[in-house]
DNA sequence: CCATTAATTATCG
DNA sequence: CGATAATTAATGG
């Protein structure tokens, strides 16, 4: 993990997030005025369900995970966040505070942006304002289909999806590092830890995906894609 | 179809 | 070495 946060404007850094590609350098300026650079461990807090939000978060480096809580329950995981994503919250328009917790799977750094001041560029930067509500309806789709998807299928279906969102979405390779504790599989596909287990078991039997020390791999996509339509 | 339980083994600090 | 994570098999809703 590398250092190019520090010592750079925003203007200059080379891990803001997409969305801030769209405003100009004053614009820029006025975020690295209002903003704080913070790393995290694995498995810390980074912002948590149900406390107020004063700061929309970029990530520059690492994963984050969003789950929404459920006291007595587990987790659910939501959708997990790379760099260079700003994580957003639907709460930001409604009742200002968190209804999901973002927690780091590995090492992160990320920064903290004043939203009062995301709020003044939405006045000023109508392109900006576009693709930040772009991206909140994005999220909002991609829940409706992981919704169906634990309702209609079946273990191996999900744990299925799991793997193919991981590979699509957040490594965009057949090959990956798997950050993903089984537990966290298991909170991505609401199953117990044990049958991500034993799924994973027969998926590496029957040849179409495997993880090797913290190298994961799927053997046969087409299979797998299939599994995950039909489970 | 899948969770729970319990026992065992692997891995990490 | 102790704690935590992962695996595996058995059982039962």
């Amino acid at each position: 993990m590398n250092d190019l946060v520090d010592g750079f404007t925003c203007a200059e850094c080379l891990k803001k997030c997409s969305l801030f590609k769209t405003l100009s350098k004053e614009q820029l300026d006025e975020i690295y005025n209002h903003r704080y650079d913070t790393t995290f461990r694995e498995g810390e807090v980074i912002a948590k369900q149900g406390s107020p939000i004063s700061n929309v978060v970029s990530l520059s480096d690492g994963l984050a995970k969003l789950v929404l809580e459920t006291p007595g329950k587990p987790d659910i995981l939501l959708s997990i966040v790379k760099p260079t994503n700003l994580i957003t919250s639907p709460g930001m328009f409604l009742d200002n505070r968190y209804h999901f917790s973002v927690i780091s799977l590995t090492d992160t750094k990320a920064c903290f942006i004043n939203m009062t001041i995301i709020r003044q560029l939405f006045g000023e930067n109508k392109e900006f304002q576009k693709r930040f509500h772009y991206s909140v309806g994005e999220r909002s789709v991609m829940l409706f289909s992981r919704f169906r998807n634990l309702i209609h299928k079946n273990m191996a279906g999900r744990l299925a999806d799991a793997i193919l969102f991981l590979s699509n979405e957040i490594y965009e390779s057949p090959e990956f590092n798997m950050d993903l504790r089984r537990s966290d599989l298991a909170e991505y596909s609401n199953m117990t830890k044990e049958s991500v287990s034993r799924i994973l078991k027969e998926f590496k039997e029957q040849k179409l995906f495997h993880i090797e020390n913290d190298t994961a791999r799927i053997l046969d996509m087409n299979r797998l894609v299939q599994i995950a339509r039909n489970g």
